[in-house]
RNA sequence: GCGCUUGUAGCUCAAUUGGAGAGAGCAUCUGACUACGGAUCAGAAGGUUGGGGGUUCGAGUCCCUCCAAGCGCGCCA
């Protein structure tokens, strides 16, 4: 039964998991606001094994008389040989301690060696003062019975947000027409950050925010109007091919503005709809002037001198909170300019309880955040209470060329066809395999044509085996027996433990998926999961002849914790989990 | 001009936030058990991480500097 060992394919690079600040912090620099630096671990979560060996080293340093490091470092090494676990405290900690690394690192092994942690049956010492730790198999059996008895719901769900709650505000395209396929890019990306952040404590709401005032709005009336009648667009004016087919739809003796209005909000509803995303709240901006919302803001300015009069704007002082310039709220003419309502509907959100506004944009937008942030300050707000995810934006490839988009233009690939050709998963796993701070390129033809190579039948191939296997116990009348009953200990393939180091990791890709705001995270690791299912399936039978009943009842333990953490991942993902193909 | 972002295999992308020999998929080539679904598995080949300098025991990652690309810098939204 064990054909073979493995090759270097399976020896990758592991997640580490100390505590981090958030990339788009960095960028931004700030501090890592409110994100939880320590404490990430639940009782029972396996890295408790991560905290003990922490302990020990923290122990051990005191032994040797060097004061340990506010973060003891462990990691998981990408090198097998390198063991299960490993530790840099004798490098980060040498220096200071006017010690040599290798000799420090010596007599941690040394002394860790003397009295080993729990699992541990090895400590070395490598490379320029690595401590690493070699464990017994059956820490990764004790990882296959947390995942199993926690299952769907509780495994990794590290408790970082304590019940804080999250408005995310995505996509937000202004209602002049249909998505284009980029803007899958946001919507998906929005989702999953949702869903990691429920996963993770918070209690979120997905907001679209309408701007459905002003000039656009009027010009998209009146192109719908001018095609209705059969006269040239105006100037300015919106020709995409939508406005042909709904201007043939638009009933006589309508209000084009309102009408085109409800038209493209039930087409940007179902759009989103059909790749699985909705939003808890539509929130239109002209509900701001209607409300008072926005002369409420505006007055609040004025009453705290943080607006002031001239060249007849009215502006707003964002200059003293970082911002280039103080910027125009209220024009010349009287209109609105963009930021006042955005203002308005910032405050709005922390007044419906909000405590952390994440808004997801496009990073054509970055040069809005000075000013947005300095005007929430201006209000009174900690400006790390709105955080700001920026985006690359996607390119989308055609017949080997770049499709350039553009409402007006009328040069448009829609999100719906693209769903309609290749399908919500697809969609879903090919935006969400990217990280958002590289331009995605897309190739229309290649997902298209291509598409059962796409990653997402790989991963939805490794949960239809998983359940093909269930089946096929239930036909041989095999019941599995109570987790208890079974014996983890004859799961020593390597092809079976790879599977449960990648499990393992589960709540630490969470963890970081969340802090970091990079769903995409959760993207590589299921692909790495169902890799590591596809190796074990193809060399370790479950069922037949020469599989002694143990180990099939082993087996399909294993089988079952894969399944629950495909099913975790790709739920955050909102990839679906087909039983057959 | 100033600012932000990006640059990793032929292509599309990862890389435990400073760790050990930079990894996948696609494409190319070569193989795979008379058993659970071959949409799978194994192997080969493919790299000066845009160039150069610096910090460090250690740099794709941090700093400086060049090069290239995208974006932003409005009484637009």
């Amino acid at each position: 039964m064990e054909r073979r060992g493995l090759g270097p394919r399976v020896r990758r690079r592991r997640l580490r998991h100390q505590a981090v600040r958030t990339a788009r912090a960095r960028r931004q620099g700030q501090p890592p606001a409110r994100l939880p630096q320590a404490n990430l671990t639940s009782p029972g979560d396996p890295s408790v094994l991560r905290d003990d060996l922490a302990s020990a080293l923290r122990a051990t340093l005191g032994a040797a008389g060097v004061d340990a490091p506010d973060d003891v470092h462990l990691e998981r090494p990408a090198r097998r040989e390198h063991g299960d676990w490993s530790s840099n405290v004798a490098l980060a900690t040498a220096k200071r301690a006017g010690r040599n690394p290798r000799e420090l690192g010596q007599q941690l092994v040394d002394l860790l060696s003397a009295d080993p942690p729990t699992h541990v049956t090895k400590v070395e010492l490598a490379g320029p003062g690595f401590v690493n730790f070699h464990l017994a198999d059956d820490w990764l059996h004790a990882v296959l019975r947390e995942v199993v008895v926690d299952g769907v719901d509780g495994y990794a769900r590290p408790d970082l947000g304590h019940g804080r709650r999250v408005n995310v505000e995505f996509v937000s395209a202004n209602p002049t027409g249909p998505l284009h396929a980029g803007g899958g890019r946001w919507a998906v990306f929005g989702d999953a950050l949702g869903n990691l952040l429920e996963r993770t404590g918070h209690v979120v709401h997905r907001e679209y925010y309408l701007n459905d005032r002003g000039n656009q709005m009027r010009l998209f009336g009146a192109s719908l109007a001018a095609a209705k009648a059969g006269e040239p667009t105006p100037e300015d004016g919106y020709r995409g091919g939508y406005i042909t087919d709904w201007s043939a739809e638009m009933p006589d003796g309508v209000d084009p503005a309102a009408w085109g209005y409800d038209r493209v909000k039930r087409d940007l509803r179902d759009s989103l709809g059909s790749i699985g995303v909705q939003f808890d709240t539509w929130f239109s901006e002209q509900s701001l002037v209607d409300s008072g919302a926005v002369e409420a803001t505006l007055a609040e300015l004025r009453a705290n001198d943080m607006a002031y009069d001239a060249d007849g704007a009215t502006w707003i002082r964002t200059e003293q909170f970082g911002d280039r310039k103080d910027q125009v709220i209220v024009r010349s003419d009287g209109e609105y300019a963009y930021l006042l309502p955005d203002l308005a509907y910032h405050r709005d959100k922390f007044g419906r309880g909000w405590e952390l506004l994440i808004d997801v944009w496009g990073a054509d937008h970055h040069g809005y955040v000075p000013s947005l942030k300095a005007a929430l300050r201006c209000i009174g707000h900690d400006p790390d209470e709105l955080e700001l995810v920026l985006g690359q934006l996607v390119k989308l490839i055609r017949d080997g060329k770049e499709v350039r988009l553009s409402k007006r233009a009328g040069t448009l690939v829609l999100l719906d066809d693209l769903v309609t050709q290749v399908g919500p998963d697809v969609a879903r796993l090919t935006f969400l395999l990217q990280s958002l701070d590289t331009t995605q390129t897309v190739d229309l033809d290649a997902i298209t044509s291509q598409s059962m190579d796409n990653p997402v039948y790989y991963v939805q191939y490794a949960n239809a085996r998983i359940h093909s296997i269930a089946k096929r116990a239930t036909e041989q009348g095999v019941a599995r027996v109570p987790l208890d009953a079974a014996d983890l200990s004859l799961l020593v393939h390597e092809r079976e433990l790879e599977v449960l180091r990648i499990l393992e990791q589960l709540p630490d890709v969470v963890r970081l998926a969340a802090l970091e705001r990079a769903p995409h995270k959760v993207a590589t690791w299921v692909r790495e999961l169902a890799d590591r299912f596809h190796g074990f399936y193809h060399d370790c039978y479950v069922m037949g002849e020469g599989v002694a009943p143990e180990l099939t009842q082993a087996r399909l333990w294993l089988v079952e914790s894969a399944r629950i953490g495909l099913a975790i991942g790709l739920d955050l993902l909102g990839v679906s989990a087909p039983e057959t193909m």
